[in-house]
DNA sequence: CTGAAAGCGCTTACAG
DNA sequence: CTGAAAGCGCTTACAG
């Protein structure tokens, strides 16, 4: 069972070089001869070297690996599917560097510093990514101290904290108020993820700001559990009003085809009698019925940047500004022009 | 920037002991005086101190880490639903035990066989997680070659070669024709993901075996692509032809609701004309209008349940079988007896 | 262009 | 109950 490993002495006895020269060959190292180094990469090859992660760190070298923690609360089976987005974006930009993710599923904020730090401490990770920054997140300083080196996706007032890929929700936001509006709606509704990342907040501040604007004063923001069940009650509840909203807004596809099905099931037309946006989820936005018009963002995008501005900060290198492109508004099937039978 | 690592020759210092003595205190050695041993604790305390991964595991101890790869063809945004989740359930029941997991994605078969030996000859993990099982897979038996220990979850014909995690889709795939059978239908058609994956294939077998048990002869099963695109183009033509079957089984939740929108989309009322069932998803399922049947396993027990296998394994424990729970029929609101329009 | 030697931070027989 | 010493498999000044 204990195989023997093949070391790099085993490869330098075979090509009958010393232990330094076959490190030289097998980094590239300058300054060898040809023949030594044919000698020595068959000799490696012969005999299935490969190289062992730990010796290799434990002698200073990086570990090719970094680390991504997600937090998610306790049984909260919700969907945030711009999180995963941004994992996968990692995940991607990574792999394709033939780097290593080191990942962990943590319930609460004092488990994920204490895994973060944990790595770096260890020499497990050569940095780690944030996925959710937050405003007055404490993690950018915590690792600070730490000496962790480190990026993340989302808020960009963190900018002058670390390095922080992001795009401007605000600027999305107001593309689809400003079309609603000039569809006659002026009651627009937005419910609004109410959890603690930072994008929700900072739709709702762009989604007031935005109707303020246009002089529509019947805007409302409701926040809500980020969850398919949450967004049908919180729907079926405005629908219920007198005075119910022409326009509902959504933070992702899975609320906002629900809120769509409360509308069916209330037999409120879409998008007659409601408008209806999503945000993302194109997969399922186009085969809904009718189809969801919705805002749509590179959150792989966001996700893979993160990573090349780590890697870049590793190297030493200039990081820069992280902005990647503005989502835009894809008007489908659940937006139209207000019913004036009100009007009559 | 170069910040002096706490070693365990630091601890030993402050505590007054050898090197020897650290190690036995950190590592729960028994036969140490109680007062040495609360010095080594007390001194390990005050300098912060946190082992070094990479000593370790080159000391010849583990890694506590496994490795899982994501094998996904190139650009295909295709959902795999189960994936993610025997992925999240890998990852749950891995960081629960403070085990980490590395994780790549890649787009070939030999990318992924490359990945997998070279972590293990690397050292970098202590073992691996198939977590998509086919039929004929080379993995485990490449994977035996290299003494990589493994498991997986998938198909269970491959249970002699490896700790598999499985479930009875036959059983759930027989209770559902079986129901719709009861309901009146007798032309079912079933839409079945094309790739190389086990699962669709095992399904699709249950299901002729289940109709020919009830002398339907006129099901049909339609290999697609795992995407809504896919689904919502052959559903089309399913419901153009001639005699067109009345009921529709799918193979997750997004391909299920692209189909169901078809159907409305072409004037076809569900589950009066066409009774559609879902596999899966139910955080879609149960806010469709109307609400989506679904066939419902635990796909995240599937992960965890492989990781347990795994460990068992490594610590020389007997592994036994892997069988989870059932997946069972849950009917909601798109299936429904069959119309008797056509007797009259 | 190449080699002998020290060092990275642990673990673990082997002595005492 | 505790310690001196070797070893895990690399990298890298430092010599030659």
């Amino acid at each position: 069972m204990a195989i023997k490993r093949v070391t790099m002495a085993d490869v330098a006895a075979l090509a009958q070089v010393s232990k330094t020269t076959v490190s030289f060959v097998l980094n590239d190292r300058p300054g060898l001869s040809a023949a030594t180094r044919d000698r020595v990469l068959a000799a490696a090859e012969e005999l299935g070297w490969t190289p062992s992660a730990a010796a290799r760190t434990l002698s200073g070298k990086g570990t090719d690996t970094i680390g991504v923690v997600l937090n998610r609360p306790p049984r909260l089976t919700g969907i945030e599917p711009a999180l995963e987005d941004y994992f996968q974006g990692v995940e991607r930009e990574v792999s394709h560097r033939l780097i290593s993710l080191l990942t962990r599923v943590v319930s609460s904020h004092e488990e994920e510093l204490l895994t973060l730090r944990s790595w770096w401490y260890s020499r497990r990770v050569d940095g780690v990514i944030l996925v959710d920054l937050r405003a007055n997140d404490d993690r950018p300083s915590a690792l600070r101290n730490a000496h962790v080196p480190v990026a993340g996706v989302g808020d960009p007032k963190l900018r002058n904290q670390l390095p922080v890929a992001w795009h401007d929700d605000s600027a999305a936001i107001d593309q689809v108020v400003g079309y609603l509006h000039a569809l006659g709606h002026t009651r627009i509704a937005r419910l609004s993820d109410r959890s603690v990342l930072s994008y929700a907040k900072i739709r709702n501040d762009a989604f007031e700001k935005s109707c303020a604007d246009r002089r529509l004063s019947e805007q409302m923001v409701c926040p809500i559990e980020a969850t398919a069940a949450a967004a049908a009650q919180t729907t079926r509840e405005l629908l219920m009003l007198a005075k119910r909203p022409t326009a509902i807004l959504y933070d992702n596809a899975v609320t906002a085809m629900a809120g769509m099905a409360v509308a069916q099931e209330m037999g409120i037309q879409v998008p007659r009698e409601l408008s209806v946006v999503a945000w993302g989820g194109s997969q399922i936005c186009n085969y809904t019925h009718p189809t969801l018009s919705a805002v749509e963002g590179d959150d792989l995008g966001l996700g893979m940047q993160a990573v090349r501005m780590l890697l870049s900060k590793l190297k030493g290198e200039d990081v820069g500004d992280g902005q990647c492109a503005t989502p835009i508004f894809v008007p489908r099937g659940s937006t139209a022009p207000v019913a004036r039978v009100n009007s009559f």
